[in-house]
DNA sequence: TTGTAAGCGTTATCAC
DNA sequence: GTGATAACGCTTACAA
């Protein structure tokens, strides 16, 4: 490997010579410089990033840390943020798993976007704390090397709760996230407001995990209990496919003796039968504030916290309201 | 941000015996290496990767680059990736854009894994030429430096085609990706071989691009030219969906008029309506191997080319052959 | 304008 | 078993 030292013994010039030439100094002639580009080229020089960030005490890499790599929320919102990074200089990298957790404490990295509940928040609290850059989008936690760029899941989940209550349903199923889960209590909150403040609204509490295995679990036990119409509630769209899936095999038929509505509109959700009711964001501009945020606050400028707003997306999964229809088997 | 220096001075030893002790070399009494174990984490010591990474020339860092991140082949690949990695000792880091080309030859990783036409293969080859290890998924390139795991796409298309002229089909639309694209090429050529095999068969390349875009001009040019019944194979279910997505405005009917088959069976064709007849193949089992190979070139072993095996998945979408069916419109 | 030299935080070779 | 010390490749005062 080719170093600055090579290109300064072929100049015969000293390796700060070269070191400036390379970097653009204006401290040195442009003849000196071309001819060390010349040089540098020739030998096909190309710089260690660890050398430079050893030094420098930067490397002008973001790391995004995921809980997996599955999951249909994260293209978009990870091209959002790659967009952002690359139109600041900076180089955006994916990690996920327990071995990913070193690269921020161990300075590979100039600051973090959070989504990945394998992160304590004392874990978090502790790098904030040694002076690492922080955004989380996973839950609140408040430090000066910490932002939130959360999303509205108060909104969210009374737009939707609203919108069933005002369908005329009842009784309402809502199949949550895991139990340690930010948005997931949050949505629940908004429930119970929402259901709390309507007259005769009656809810119930079915325990999901954000993935389509909660959704079938679900399923089942709405398949047991059922005597008339309901409405379902599932904390988000992948649970809500998964409660489809299980319905699929039964005479049950969604929009009609279930009336479903998701979180997060996922792209499989525009393509359900019927159509997936459901919460929009933009997972792009979800992406590109948090990336624009940590940016922010590794170059010390202060921010304050952001807020995703979301929309109802309204669907035949939905129906129009308890028609009380008979069912034929069961 | 304390170092081994901080270290030593507070043990009163010298940096090298902290280095040892921190590295548990037998070089050192326990008595000392427990002394300074203590010391380090009282002083929440952490590694400077960047210090490591220079001194050792290697980072255990493994890259992946992606076009993009979107794509629903992804999400499991990665999973399969990183497992192998981290039952190694590698970390696994996703990156995707043009900053992201300097990671290799700036030595930030140990290697890559390529599925990013966004590399050329001259590039490629010359990060080869310096010794950096890279895995190909997405080409076929010839290098001690460069191993490819490769989908058996001559097989999966072959499959496919074949499917389709046992139903009867005559007259087969095959949508295509980008020009550039190794797959596409691929699978172009196992269809014209299988065609030119069977008697009477017609086949029409319609130019597509591997997105929902592409499978929506093929869908337009196959309504204008409607005569009969047809057989389509988009080279991938994505554009594959864009197209049922343009038919599902039409009175044209999946399985019926059109006969309809995929690439890749990703997570969205189970759920379309009639099913997306499709080519699968572990990606899982992908990214494994991929990982696998590219940390046996690292580690000197001789390894060869490597190939992932496809199935066909039947679906409704390709219905029971052509039935010359009336269509009311048109 | 260019050179000298220190230093970033490690690892590793060699003495002792 | 432990300690000096050089080296990894680079940036950046400071000196010339």
């Amino acid at each position: 490997m080719t170093s600055i030292k090579d290109i300064a013994k072929r100049a015969g010039v000293s390796i700060s010579t070269v070191s400036y030439a390379l970097n653009g100094s204006s401290k040195v002639t442009d003849e000196t410089r071309s001819r060390i580009l010349h040089i540098a080229n020739e030998l096909n020089y190309i710089p260690n990033a660890a050398a430079r960030t050893l030094k420098k005490k930067e490397s002008r890499i973001l790391g995004v840390f995921l809980t997996d790599f599955k999951g249909d929320v994260y293209g978009e919102l990870l091209d959002g943020m790659k967009e952002v990074c690359n139109s600041q200089g900076y180089d955006l990298i994916v990690c996920s798993g327990e071995q990913s957790h070193r690269m921020l404490p161990e300075r590979m990295i100039d600051g973090a976007v959070i989504l990945d509940h394998t992160f304590s928040s004392e874990e978090l609290l502790k790098h904030a704390q040694r002076n690492h850059k922080i955004v989380v989008l996973d839950r609140e936690l408040e430090h000066p090397n910490i932002n939130q760029v959360l999303l509205d899941n108060k909104a969210g989940a009374t737009l939707a709760t609203e919108y069933l209550v005002e369908q005329g349903h009842k009784k309402i199923y809502v199949v949550t996230g895991p139990d340690d889960s930010f948005d997931s209590i949050q949505r629940m909150k908004a429930v119970n407001l929402v259901a709390s403040r309507a007259d005769d609204v009656e809810w119930i509490e079915l325990p999901g995990d954000f993935k389509k295995s909660g959704g079938e679990r679900a399923a089942e036990r709405i398949i047991q209990e059922y005597t008339e119409p309901v409405a379902v509630f599932c904390l988000n769209d992948e649970m809500a496919i998964g409660l489809c899936n299980r319905l699929a095999d039964t005479d049950f038929i969604i929009g009609e003796h279930v009336h479903l509505i998701g979180f997060d509109n996922i792209e499989l959700s525009r393509y359900m039968q019927p159509r997936l009711a459901t919460i929009d964001y933009s997972k792009r501009k979800w992406g590109a504030l948090a990336a624009e945020q940590l940016i922010k606050i590794i170059s010390g400028e202060a921010v304050e916290h952001e807020r995703i707003y979301v929309t109802l997306v309204q669907g035949a999964s939905v129906g129009r309201g308890p028609k009380r229809s008979k069912l034929y088997t069961n």
